[in-house]
DNA sequence: GAGACTTCATGCCTGCACAGATTGGCGTCA
DNA sequence: TGACGCCAATCTGTGCAGGCATGAAGTCTC
C-alpha cells in the first residue's frame, strides 16, 4: 500500500528522530530530504510542517531544520506515541501509558455511571459477559481485543473527550503487553469479576463502586507493567521554567 | 507582531472551524482560502496540513477540504486547547481539563514523591511557602501564579513526560478559573496547608501521603469547577467503533 | 445496473524572488 | 598587536507563480 509522498515523508524523518537515529541538535537540510527521499520541495516542506507541529523540529533561516530532543516533543501526539512504542523507547512509552491508564481509568468508570447512555451500559455489560467466556476458554487473542473494546468504552461513556481519545494509545498499550508476554497464561478469574462489577456498577449509575471496581483492575495493571520497567530512565525537564 | 503567514493561515482557518464559524461537513477549496487570506498555494497547503494532523480537516482528491467535527478533532492538540478555550466552548474545556486534573495530579504526586530528584523537592517546599504568603496577604495575583508553578513542578517530578506535558494545559485552565471569578475572595486556609502538605510529603518520600493530599486538593478543585458547567453537554462518540 | 468517459480539485514538480540569520572580513581603537 | 564593532556576502527557509499528473465523483451510454 503506497500512500502519499506527504506521509512517507513525514514517516521516513518523523521515526528517524524519535528511534535515535537523527540525534537532537542535528542540523538537516530540506535539499538534503529532498534528494535523499527523491521527492520535491513541497512535499518536504509540508512534512516538515507537521513535524514541526509535533515538536519534532524547528525550521529557521539560514541554518536549516534543527532536530528537537524528547523534551520537546509532544508526547500525545498520536504519530510520536506510535513511533516510540516501535523502536527502542517501547519501554518507557508503556510505562507512561500505563502511569496514565492508572490514573484516568478509575475517573472514567466513575464518570461513566454517572453519566454513560443506555447503549453504552449494555455493550459494556455484553462485552464483561464475552470476555469472561473468551477468558475461561482460554481464548487470548479474543480475550485482548474484548479487553481492548471494554476499554475504550468505559472510556468513551465517561463523555469526557479527551478520556476517550485515549482509546487508541490504551490499545496500543494492551497490545504490546501481550506481545511482550507480560499477560498471565489465562485471564484470572479475578480480573474477570473485576470487569463484570465495573460494568455492573456503570450501568447501575453507582460512580463511586466503578471506580474502586477499576482501581482494583488498574492496581494489577501497575503492578503488572510498572515492576517491569521500573528501571527504565525517566526523563526531568529542567526545574526552572 | 506579525507572525508567519503559515501561522496565520492556520489561526485563521483553525479558529473558526473550532468556533463553529465553518460547521462540520463543510468543504472548502484551497483556492478560495488564497484568495480569501490573499497568499499563495504552498503558505494554505502547509497549513492544510498541519490542520489535517491535528484531525480538523480531510482534503481528498475532486472534493476540497472536509471540515471534520469535535468528534475527530485531536483534543490534546496544544492549538485545539487553545482555540476551545477562547471560543465557546470553553466552558466544555475547562470541565474536560479539570476532570483530567483530578485524575492525574494525585497520579503525579504519588509518582513524584517515589522519584523526584531533590532540586524538585526544594523548589516545591519554596513555592508552597510562598503559596501560603501570598495566599494570606490576598496576593490574587502572585499567588495564582505560584499555584500555576506548583501545579506544574509536581507534573514534572513525577519524571512521567506525558503528566509533565500537560502543564500548560493546566495553567490555562487555572487561569481560566481565576477570570471567570470561579475563585474564592482569598484562599482557604486548608488549601494553604494543603498544597504545603503535598510538597512535605514528595519531599519526604512518601508517595501515599502525598496522593492523598492532592486529592484532597483536587476534591475542591473538582466541586468548584465541575459543577458550574455540570449542565454542558457532554460528547458520546458512536457506541460502535 | 455496470462500465466507460468527462470533469475538476488536489498532489506533485519547478523556477524565481525575498527575508533574515550567520559568517567573515574590514576598519577602528586601545 | 589584539580586541571590538560594523557591514557585506552568503546561505537557507519563506513565499510566489505556474505547470502537468492523478484519481475520485459524477455523468452518460449501453
Amino acid at each position: 500500500m503506497p500512500k502519499s509522498l506527504h506521509q512517507r515523508a513525514i514517516e521516513h524523518v518523523g521515526s528517524r528522530i524519535v528511534d535515535g537515529s537523527i540525534p537532537a541538535g542535528e542540523v538537516i537540510l530540506a535539499a538534503e530530504l529532498e534528494s535523499e527521499l527523491g521527492v520535491s520541495r513541497s512535499v518536504i516542506r509540508e512534512a516538515v510542517r507537521v513535524l514541526a507541529s509535533a515538536g519534532l523540529v524547528v525550521s529557521t533561516k539560514r541554518v536549516g531544520i534543527r532536530v528537537l530532543g524528547p523534551e520537546d516533543w509532544n508526547p500525545f501526539d498520536p504519530l510520536v506515541i506510535r513511533w516510540r512504542l516501535a523502536g527502542g523507547g517501547q519501554g518507557a512509552q508503556l510505562r507512561s501509558l500505563t502511569e496514565l491508564r492508572v490514573a484516568v481509568e478509575p475517573m472514567a468508570a466513575e464518570l461513566a455511571a454517572e453519566h454513560a447512555p443506555a447503549e453504552f451500559c449494555g455493550e459494556l455489560l455484553n462485552l464483561a459477559a464475552r470476555m469472561r467466556h473468551a477468558g475461561r476458554s482460554g481464548d487470548l487473542g479474543s480475550f485482548l481485543e474484548l479487553d481492548i473494546r471494554f476499554h475504550a468504552m468505559v472510556l468513551a461513556a465517561s463523555g469526557n473527550e479527551m478520556f476517550a481519545n485515549l482509546a487508541n494509545p490504551i490499545a496500543e498499550t494492551l497490545r504490546g503487553r501481550t506481545e511482550l508476554g507480560l499477560m498471565p497464561e489465562r485471564p484470572h478469574e479475578e480480573a474477570l469479576a473485576w470487569h463484570q462489577a465495573v460494568a455492573d456498577a456503570i450501568s447501575a449509575h453507582e460512580p463511586h463502586l466503578a471506580r474502586e471496581s477499576m482501581e482494583l483492575i488498574m492496581r494489577r495493571t501497575n503492578q503488572e507493567i510498572c515492576g517491569v520497567w521500573a528501571h527504565a530512565p525517566r526523563l526531568f525537564p529542567q526545574p526552572r521554567a
